[in-house]
DNA sequence: GCCAACGTTGGC
DNA sequence: GCCAACGTTGGC
């Protein structure tokens, strides 16, 4: 089991949105590295959900349902591959506290987290110790 | 609204 | 293959 960390602009797609959908498709994403990272996920891994832009906080946990399939909302050009791929997720559990992104970035144990170091990636790796403290930051 | 970081594109 | 120009993301 991996764990990861995905950002949503929520006026876009929040964690609302998916626990109303139930189970959501991960699409849009147009970054390679992002890209990447979506191809190596299991059904199983656990994912937390942050918000970025205004709200700028993980707000809880999603569990991955549906390894990566080419991403429907994208449409190559005539004989080419479609390089994109979704993954679908569930909601699995809020955080009872928010994390801000403040909170994240002054954490000493967190400045490798790559959500500090490469601000722009939307779908990156979180390393188990990482993953135990954002459980523990979340309540 | 501004700006830094960084990915992509296109000219050479 | 290099690099300038440009576009996008996201924090502040």
């Amino acid at each position: 089991m991996n764990t990861w960390l995905m950002k949503s602009e929520p006026d876009v797609y929040s964690w609302q949105d998916l626990i109303d959908e139930g189970t959501g498709v991960w699409d849009g994403v147009r970054n390679y590295q992002a890209r990447n990272n979506l191809q190596a996920m299991q059904v199983g891994d656990k994912v937390i959900f942050y918000h970025s832009n205004g709200a700028r906080a993980a707000v809880g946990v999603a569990r991955i349902t549906k390894a990566a399939f080419p991403d429907p909302t994208f449409t190559p050009e005539k004989g080419k591959p479609n390089p994109w791929v979704v993954v679908e997720l569930v909601a699995e559990k809020p955080f009872k506290k928010e994390i801000p992104l403040a909170t994240i970035k002054q954490h000493p144990d967190l400045q490798n987290c790559a959500l500090v170091r490469q601000s722009r990636l939307s779908v990156m790796p979180i390393t188990k110790a990482e993953w135990a403290i954002f459980e523990k930051l979340g309540g």
